[in-house]
This record gives structure tokens, sequence and C-alpha cells, in this order.
DNA sequence: AACGTTTGCGAAATCGTTTTCGCAAATTTT
DNA sequence: AAAATTTGCGAAAACGATTTCGCAAACGTT
């Protein structure tokens, strides 16, 4: 088994030493033509292929990617990794994903496997957990390009990929005004997330930018499906006082839509809700969810270019690049 | 940048040969302790890595695993990817994830690639657009271990990790009979996809078992949200003698419910329905979808786990094995 | 003291390529 | 016809590790 045909193989087949095969494959002028169809034939002949790992070990360069995602089940990020894969296929890379599990342990681990694999850069989504930043320091001074998309690591300089989730937010807050909603729920993340923050900052520049006043008691923390059960009493007793809700996530706004449904309100005509992160269950969701599209696999597109800019102008000197995706509105039935 | 130490040059700076370095840093007992001391405290203060390629090459085994799936961004598959991505991670493999996009051309190309890059081992589930497999069988020629899952190949033998898709069906059917059912409606794969053709077997299985009468025009091919759409005419027409539907997988009995509803019918009052195939939209519908459960993350690691074993035992004969996953119905709503 | 055995290490081959350098033979130039 | 150039190819050194073989020095045995 495994008999794998070696351009050494192929010479003393043919008699010529193994430098002229290697060249007449590669079609350099040295080698006539009589010779160059003789060794191509052969090889077709006995479908020869190059040993990969030969030739990433003498070219310096391995021809792949690592990509290190926290968490692969999850739309938004299987979306990415399907944008990174297909842009890396089609520009002749492979490419190696890790997995960090949201552990800053598994992701330093992983980080340190695709250095030894000699990848030619590194595409990185931060875990939740990770507070320290060495590993990518570490990465960093030994000059592997990265890439960090969404949740970036602002403790070094690398090129980024991000939603400009403050935006995000403005625009499905302003969405909810121009629909005539004044007083305007928020159900946010947890706030030391970066992408939480911003989006109710940016809930709460709509809110500036149209003279509505601000209240603390609209800004809730209930960012899951499971604490909007918890919170349901709370969110329910606030109902009356407000005509939207902006939540954090598609999963909370679907949630919560389908609460106040079986407490006997109308989505959108007594509530409207507007959700964050368009994925797969908000069209099931009946009224369809209203929300603020993330394009994964156009951001995971673009990763990729960032990378191979670098990676094919090894010696120019180019300035860190981040690439901001701006939201638009989904617009669907519940807003 | 990029200056990676070598075993050749701690050689160098510490005035030792490079076959002592490479058995110090093994802990080969010709080495003294001193020596080996020695050796491995600079190696360390250095931080040496060493090259997994120039590894792989001198071992033959480059202790990587490859993937080819249809389609990254799927709920079952994307929850296979992280069972596969979990074992192999533990065992100190590393995975190279190809897409196929169900696009047999790319399939062939992806196995090739990663045969070129010396994986050991290769777990695939095969494009739905796959009908020539010759590409797998010159794989096979070559020896490389390869397992099926989900989606397998019939026309070689392998290692396979499948679910019992005909119990599956017969399950749901069952399910529905026993509902009180008798007029089901089968929402079916095209027919050259064997998971398809199963658990429509199956089906027919169930009826045969109750003694219902199989109807040809109760069978129909349809297996997206689109075709839904599109057929919604001809399965309209059908309704008023059906009295349940069994779709293929959850997509298609989420698209058939809204269609239901928007139609005037109640689910499952005036018609039950039943998917197959559960992900995170079977709970987000109204009424909750009933579902036959594949366990993804499960059959991956189990794929990695018979994988391993004969990469374990190289020049052990062993038997190609299937395993078997028998699915379960997922009660909810809808049926 | 002569011989055998162990200890500790180095030289060199190997894995499958690419690439620099060199060198005959063929061809062109003078 | 001699000199200069071109053509076509081979030898060998990389790339970074492992591993077989061999060999000197140190040690133990009679």
């Amino acid at each position: 088994m495994h008999n794998k045909l070696t351009i050494k193989d192929i010479a003393k087949k043919l008699g010529v030493s193994v430098s002229t095969v290697s060249r007449a494959l590669k079609d350099h002028p040295d080698i006539s033509e009589k010779t160059k169809s003789l060794i191509r034939n052969f090889a077709n002949e006995m479908n020869y292929r190059p040993n990969v790992l030969a030739l990433s070990l003498r070219k310096q360069k391995s021809n792949t990617i690592g990509l290190i995602i926290p968490e692969i089940v999850h739309h938004f990020f299987s979306s990415v990794i399907s944008g990174i894969e297909d842009l890396t296929y089609r520009e002749g890379y492979n490419l190696i994903i890790c997995q960090s599990n949201e552990n800053q342990f598994r992701e330093s681990t992983n980080l340190q496997a695709l250095i030894d694999h000699r990848v030619d850069g590194i595409i990185i989504s931060m875990s939740k957990s990770t507070t320290n930043f060495n590993h990518f320091k570490k990465a960093w001074e030994d000059g592997i390009p990265m890439v960090f998309f969404d949740r970036i690591c602002d403790a070094i300089e690398t090129d980024r990929v991000v939603m400009d989730d403050f935006e995000g937010g403005r625009l499905a807050t302003e969405y909810l005004i121009k629909k005539g909603c004044s007083n305007i729920l928020h159900l946010a993340a947890a706030p030391n997330l970066l992408i939480g923050r911003n989006r109710r900052d940016g809930y709460l520049e709509a809110l500036r930018q149209y003279n509505i006043p601000i209240r603390e008691k609209f800004i809730l923390k209930c960012d899951t499906r499971e604490e909007v059960i918890t919170m349901q009493n709370h969110i329910l007793s606030l109902v009356p006082q407000i005509d939207a809700i902006f939540a954090v996530n598609d999963s909370t706004a679907i949630a919560t839509i389908q609460m106040l449904r079986r407490n006997g309100y109308r989505v959108p005509e007594d509530i409207r809700v507007i959700g964050f992160g368009d994925g797969p269950i908000a069209t099931i969701v009946e009224p369809a969810l209203t929300t603020v599209e993330q394009k994964g696999y156009d951001m995971g597109r673009e990763a990729v270019r960032l990378l191979l800019q670098r990676l094919n102008n090894p010696n120019v000197p180019i300035d860190y690049q981040t690439r901001v995706f701006t939201p638009t509105i989904k617009e669907r039935e519940s807003a």
C-alpha cells in the first residue's frame, strides 16, 4: 500500500537524473522538448503526484493557512468558515481548522500547533475567556501573518475584519424610531463583551440623535433564550410602557417574540421586535424576524484576502488594515 | 522574521552533533544525563520547536487527517465537524477541512489535495451530486484509510458511520400511525441519495407493518425549502386526502408547516408533520417540530475513533466496520 | 596485562523535492 | 578551422528532522 511514485523512481525508470525530471515537469527551458514529453507522458501515465510535504520543506512555504475559531456549531462562525474555505480553495491553499471552545488554554495550544505546522498565515477569532494575550504576542513577534476577525485582540496590531456593531445597534434602533416607536427596550449582552457594548452604544446614539430620553430601566442584561424565560415577569412588567424591543441577538429576539405572543401581545402590531445577526432561525419564526444582517461569509473571504495580500508580497511592508463591514437591516415582519 | 531555530543551530551552538541533539531531545538512552540536560535546557530557553514538515517527511506520517464535507453551514454537518475536531485535537492530530459544496468535481479535487498532503486518513460525507465513484476507488486502491459518514459510498468497502435512516423513517412513520394517521405523505430526497432511499424504505416498511396500502402519489421528491414553495400547489392538491406528512429533513418539514398554516390548515390538528434531523430550527417554529434526532457530534467522534483504530494498527488487517446510530423521536408539538 | 563489554557520541544516509553549479557536446561566430 | 556560445543534462547541496552504523574511550573481567 501507499507505493507513492517519486521523482526518483521516474528518473531511474527513464534513465535520466532527478534534476531533469524535476525540470521537465516544471517546463524548465533547459530541457529539450523530446525529453520533456517523454517524462511528462510517463508521469501522467503513472499518475505521478508530487509530495507536498517535501515541497513545503524545500520551499519553506506550506501553502496552508490556519484558522482558530471559538465554536464551529454556530451559524455566524460556520458561515465565516465557509467563506474562508471557498477562497482558500480557489487560491490553492489548504485550511487547517482548530476550535478553541472558548477556552484560552486550548486557543494557545492551537496557535502553537499551527505555527509548528508552518502554516503561512493564521486567521483567528478570539475566545471569550481569553484575558492574557501573550500567545498572540509571541506569534506576532515570530512574524507570522495574522488576521483577526469579529472578536479581535486589541493588544496587538494586525489586520482585522470586523462588523460595525455600533452602527448596527444604531441602525436597528433608528429603524424602530422611524416606525414611530419611542419607548424602546434593549435586551443587552454582558457588559464585558465588546460587541455587546458597541451595540448598546449604537442604541444609545440613535436615541440621542432623535432626542429620545434614555432610561436606564429600558436596558436589561438578557442575551439568551433561557434568560428571557427567567426574566419573563420583569420584561412583561415593562411591556405596558414600551412599543419596541431591540435584542442583542436573534435567539433572544425570537424567544421574546414567542413569549410576548403567548402572553397575548401581537408582534409587530403591539410591540415591534428587532434582532441582530441574521441566521437561519430568523426566517423560521412567525412573524419572520427583522434583524441586522451579519455577513459572515463575506467577512471570511475578506479575512483571506487580507492574509493573501501579505503572503503574496512577503517583503513589501503593508500597513495593517481594518476592514469594517457595515451591517444592513434585513426587513421581515417583526418590526 | 521567521528565524526558526533548528536542531542544526543547536548542535552548532553547543558544539555537538545533530544526532546528539535529536537523541537528547527524545530522551534516547545513548546520551548521558549531562549532555541531555545541557541540550534540553538550551532548547527550552531558545523555545525550540521541531519542524513538523520535516518530521512528517521523514516519518512518512503527517499526523493530519482530512475531512471532506458537503457544506459547512449546516447544523448537522457543523456538529459532526465539531465532534471530529474535538477528538482529533485530543489525540494530537490536525484536521484539514475541505468543502465540496455538493459538487462532484470539487469533491474529487479535494480528495486529491488531501492525498497530496499525505494525510494519514480521510473522513468523508459524499456530495449530493456525486454519481461517479472513481475518485473514491482510486483513493481506496492507493490504500489510504477512509471513513465515510452519513452519506456513504456503497461502491467501495470502507469503515462507515451511519444513522439508521431506515429505522428513523420507520419510527417517524410509525409514530404518525400510532397517532391515528393512515394517509401519510412522504416528502422524499432525490433517489440517488442513499440516505433518502433508506428513510423512504423505512416509511414503506412502517406502512406494510400496519397494513396500510402504499400509494405512489404519496411519495414526492421534495427536499428543500424552495422546493416546497415550487410544489406548493401540488402538495395542497393532495392535502384533502392526507392526515400527516413525513418530511425527509427539518427545513422541508418546517417550510411545509408554514405553507400549510398560511393556507388555513392547523398543525397538528388537521395535519401532523414530522421532520428528520434535529437542529436548532426545530425548536423555533410554531408549533415546535417533532423530529427524528440525529447525533452529529457523536457520529463525528465515532468516525475519528474508527480511523484512529486503523492508523494505530497499520499492519493488522481489521474488518471494515459500520457503526450504526439508531435515532430516536424527539417529541414536540407538530405531530 | 590482555581482552571483552559498555558508554557516549558522530558521520552519513534517508525522506522527496528544488536549484545552483558545472561540464560536455552541439552549434554558432569569427 | 579555431574560438565562443548555446543547449541539455547531471551531481550535489540544500530544507529539518530521524536512524543505522561505526568507533573511540572507559570500564569490567580474567
